[in-house]
RNA sequence: GCGGGCGUGGUGGAAUUGGUAGACACGCGAGAUUUAGGUUCUCGUGCCGCAAGGCGUGGGGGUUCAAGUCCCUCCGCCCGCACCA
């Protein structure tokens, strides 16, 4: 149909001029149309970016994806909001860079190795290449010459130079720890990688091991990346919420309590955390964790304690687990002499709800202001003693009882405290600690360092190698990048590298003996922590990037992707430009400046009668019933959820594209729905955007027949009708400008459908209309450009232009046109709507208060009653009140 | 438990600073053309009422000439964190 669709548009002119009535305009095929276009942006390497300092620069980004085989749904959201972004603001004039990549290390390619016999290398690349070329059916403004895939040498080598580098400056460390293990990918996680007790991939319940494991500093910038957050203000609110609360400041104080045995000999000391040092005087015992080195060191000798800790270990942290577990301690053979009161002594627990991994591991306990000290006092008979009143309670008779006072309130039976505040008494209980010596007031953080040793084959080897006599030694510089080998069984569970039979076997650098290499390998968290600075000199092979072409491209102006990034993958990337930082890569602090975090995808769920999942496609509305297809047999629908493959709620947008094509699947991905929320994906939604393609491109046809030629002089005055559809062209412009700056996309569409409705029905009567009406559709063509680049682009041909639509400026609105000179005002009686009147713009009040006055619905409300009072809000509203 | 968000027609959603609630779209109803390649066009469509009019933004209360918008209170749903001392 090529050539009818050509021949059509060539003499369509003619061809639709006095329709008659049964004549069908052609239909605009998107297959050939978008197929054309993408060739010649292709061809003329249109969104290429260079390096140009005489223009501002602008770097959209979006999440890359792992190449998990095919896009989805998720994936189109995502990159159709980026690539309205790029293209708008490439035609503001600003040089974009927009370049895409491959997140491409991964356990997926593993367990495809597993399951299909075919390595993960050649798994990935092939789905790199099918899901490259589902993107370019998308029609996006990428620049592919900047393409990269993660799990390739010539990336991963600059990675493992920096960790080097990293190590070298102190912010990479191995540690002997309590570490999450997942049973099912057979790999140590990191916190952030465990959701309410379960592996992130996996969902599996983790397990805890101690191991000796890598793990990057990134306490280290634990405050600053708190404090930082306050300065990026193009982030969402929820977004540096959820990175605050993650990074968990509090402020308190370490004390010393010394420990002795029943027979008052010396123990050694013990130190803890706490943030209510005021209530110090209510303490009653304190609490080790069962993973304290104290606890693990009585257990040697006592068969009861270490049943206990293994007790402890087995209940998981699940939410659901930690709710419903009774708090129980194990009594320890020690007593803790009270740091403030001389000769208190109190006795000393290991206890299942003392957390290691936080403060100490050990606290101490007040049952009278603290939930769950309580619960573990009145379990093992302790006393509970009140040391803070509310405010209006007497301070000689107030205790607790069934309940603690966790409340701001005035300290009492607390020696020198008594009187005081709750903030003023830990104030001044932290400075006599300090003058002590037995306590300090210091700052604790929720957040620990990032654990990045994987034991898996598809990750970016960890330069480093195991030398019995010179310890653990890096790989020198001159050796990298280390390879993965090729040559992997995965045949067996565990870590292919390790059982590999000659790779992990090399010299020491050091001292030149036997030396065993690292066989972990890097979180691929780490792969994503500094893409985006690869980006700005892709094929470089001396650094990870051009100083001078990542100052002037970083940071990433607009980042785009899922909120549930909010931690893991936004964090990692502010750390990993820190450790940059640090060792004088760059002096950037932040990568990106601005963040946008776009809903899911969502489609209803079909359940056959049998309880199997259906696919969308293997369903359809009978009437008002659901029915499966292939029986008929009744379906259960539910309700709308992300769109899964377990559920198999999905949509293939391949398919899509196919049927209906890219500007429709793009259209669609920005109506209705705002961007940030969940979008419901529907056949009936997809099929109206579809129907506004063809819509377009018939009024387009009709108009193109009307309108005076490419640069036909301004007419020196229109008539009403003119300015009418003048008016509505340019105010679009504003409307649209503002919505695509302010990520409302779903407004510009509307914006674009009230315009459209407006050019199709104008009547053309005269030159200066005709000339307006071209002007309105040059404008909705250079309007619709971002979101549906091959339609607007074939209109912007036929509109008789020769350059790229892609190439030329966003419209500039005339002010003139963007205000009306007559106003629709609303005349309300005691606030309630009675009739409108039109006056002229910036009408003096008193003609807005007489022209209300004889409304005709007005003076029958009246009814005869004299207005109180008149308020007039000029151009909004006349309000007679009575 | 802590932190955050949201609640508007049959549906998705609009509504700068308090100022005509429901833009735009889907759906639905009526009609017209064509009758089939996933048609197109016109009109209507918050609820009650013949109408005048009344009622309407989760419920209740308040401030104001005027409240979806501000304040108080209650209810429901969603997200994040969670035995964090």
């Amino acid at each position: 149909m090529t050539r009818e669709a050509a021949a059509g548009i060539r003499c369509g002119l003619g061809f639709f001029q006095g329709i008659s009535v049964s004549s069908t305009p052609a239909r605009y095929n998107f297959h050939e149309t978008e197929a054309r276009w993408q060739k010649v942006w292709n061809e003329r390497q249109t969104f290429r970016a260079v390096m140009d300092r005489a223009k501002p620069k602008y770097y959209v980004l979006e999440m890359f994806p792992y190449p998990s085989g095919r896009i989805h749904m998720g994936h189109v959201r995502n990159y159709t909001q980026g690539d309205v972004i790029a293209r708008y603001k490439r035609a503001r004039g600003f040089n974009v860079l927009h370049p895409m990549g491959w997140d491409a290390f991964g356990l997926p390619a593993e367990n495809a190795a597993m399951e299909k016999k075919v390595h993960p290398k050649k798994w990935t690349y092939e789905n790199i290449a099918t899901m490259k070329a589902q993107l370019k059916s998308m029609g996006l403004s990428l620049d592919w010459s900047r393409e990269l895939a993660t799990c390739d040498p010539t990336y991963y080598r600059h990675q493992q130079k920096m960790f080097l580098d990293f190590w070298k400056a102190g912010l990479a460390y191995r540690k002997e720890a309590w570490v999450n293990w997942d049973p099912v990918d057979n790999t140590v996680l990191a916190n952030e990688q465990v959701i309410e007790g379960k592996g992130w991939r996996t969902g599996a319940p983790v397990e805890r091991r101690k191991l000796t494991q890598w793990n990057l500093k990134i306490t280290h910038f634990a405050d600053e990346l708190l404090s930082r957050l306050d300065t990026l203000e193009r982030w969402p609110e929820k977004v540096r919420l959820m990175q605050a609360n993650w990074i968990g400041k509090s402020r308190g104080a370490r004390v010393f309590w010394d420990l002795t045995d029943a027979s008052g000999a010396d123990r050694g000391k013990l130190e803890i955390f706490t943030t209510r040092p005021d209530t110090l005087y209510g303490a009653s015992f304190a609490a080790l964790s069962p993973e304290h080195p104290i606890v693990s060191e009585l257990a040697r000798n006592d068969p009861g304690l270490e049943r206990f800790v293994a007790e402890c270990r087995k209940t998981g942290t699940a939410a659901a687990e930690v709710e419903t577990a009774e708090k129980v301690g194990y009594k320890l053979p020690l007593l803790a002499r009270h740091p403030l009161i001389p000769g208190k002594t109190m006795p000393v627990y290991a206890a299942n709800f003392v957390l290691m991994e936080y403060g100490t591991g050990a606290i101490f306990g007040c049952p009278g202001h603290d939930e769950r000290d309580h619960e573990f006092a009145a379990k093992y008979g302790l006393p509970i003693l009140a040391v803070v009143a509310p405010a209006d309670a007497d301070p000689n008779a107030f205790s607790v009882t069934d309940a603690p006072f966790v409340e701001d309130g005035v300290i009492i039976n607390s020696d020198f405290l008594n009187g005081l505040g709750v903030d003023d008494a830990k104030a001044r209980v932290i400075a006599r600690l300090e003058e002590m010596g037995v306590g300090k007031g210091t700052t604790q953080y929720r957040l620990r360092d990032w654990l990045v040793s994987r034991q898996r084959y598809w990750g970016c080897p960890i330069p480093a190698i195991h030398c019995e006599g010179c310890g653990i030694v890096p790989v020198p510089a001159k050796d990298l990048p280390v390879q993965l080998p090729d040559d992997v069984t995965f045949d067996r569970p565990g870590n292919p590298l390790d059982r590999h039979p000659t790779w992990k076997h090399v010299d020491c650098p050091k001292c030149g003996g036997p030396g065993r290499r690292e066989t972990d390998t890097f979180d691929t968290f780490i792969d994503s922590s500094w893409y985006f600075d690869r980006f700005t000199s892709p094929g470089l092979e001396t650094a990870p990037f051009d100083r001078e072409e990542n100052e002037y491209w970083m940071p990433v102006d607009q980042y785009i992707g899922g909120v549930e990034h909010a931690i893991l993958h936004l964090l990692y990337s502010r750390f990993w430009t820190r450790a940059m930082r640090e060792v004088q890569m760059t002096s950037r602090d932040e990568p990106f400046d601005g963040l946008f975090t776009q809903g899911m995808v969502c489609h209803e769920t079909y359940k056959s009668s049998d309880g199997q999942w259906l696919l969308p496609e293997e369903v359809a509305r009978d009437g008002a019933k659901v029915v499966r297809l292939s029986d008929k047999s009744p379906v259960e629908v539910g309700r709308s959820e992300k769109m899964s493959k377990s559920r198999k709620n999905v949509v293939d947008p391949d398919q899509i594209i196919r049927d209906y094509g890219a500007d429709t699947a793009r259209w669609f991905m920005l109506s209705d729905s705002p961007p940030e929320r969940d979008l419901e994906w529907t056949e009936a939604g997809v099929t109206g955007a579809w129907r506004f393609q063809q819509r377009l491109f018939r009024i387009a046809s009709t108009a193109l027949e009307q309108v005076p030629p490419a640069g036909t002089p301004k007419p020196a005055s229109f008539p009403d009708t003119a300015t009418a559809l003048r008016r509505a062209a340019h105010k679009a412009i504003a409307g649209v400008s503002a919505d695509i700056e302010a990520f409302h996309f779903n407004k510009a569409v509307a914006r674009l459908y009230e315009l459209a409705n407006t050019i199709d029905s104008v009547k053309v009567t005269d030159d200066a209309t005709k000339w307006a009406l071209r002007e309105a559709l040059e404008v909705f063509v250079r309007l619709i450009g971002p979101m549906t680049p091959h339609l607007a682009e074939e209109l912007w041909q036929q509109l008789g232009h020769r350059s790229l639509l892609a190439d030329s400026p966003w419209p500039v609105p005339e002010d003139a046109l963007l205000v009306d000179d007559t106003v629709t005002v609303a005349v309300q009686l005691n606030g309630k709507l009675r009739g409108t009147i039109a006056l002229p713009k910036d009408a003096p009040k008193d003609v807005a208060e007489a022209a209300a006055l004889v409304l005709p619905e007005l003076v029958r409300g009246l009814d005869g009653r004299t207005p109180k009072r008149v308020v007039v809000v000029p151009n909004r509203i006349v309000n007679v009140v009575i």
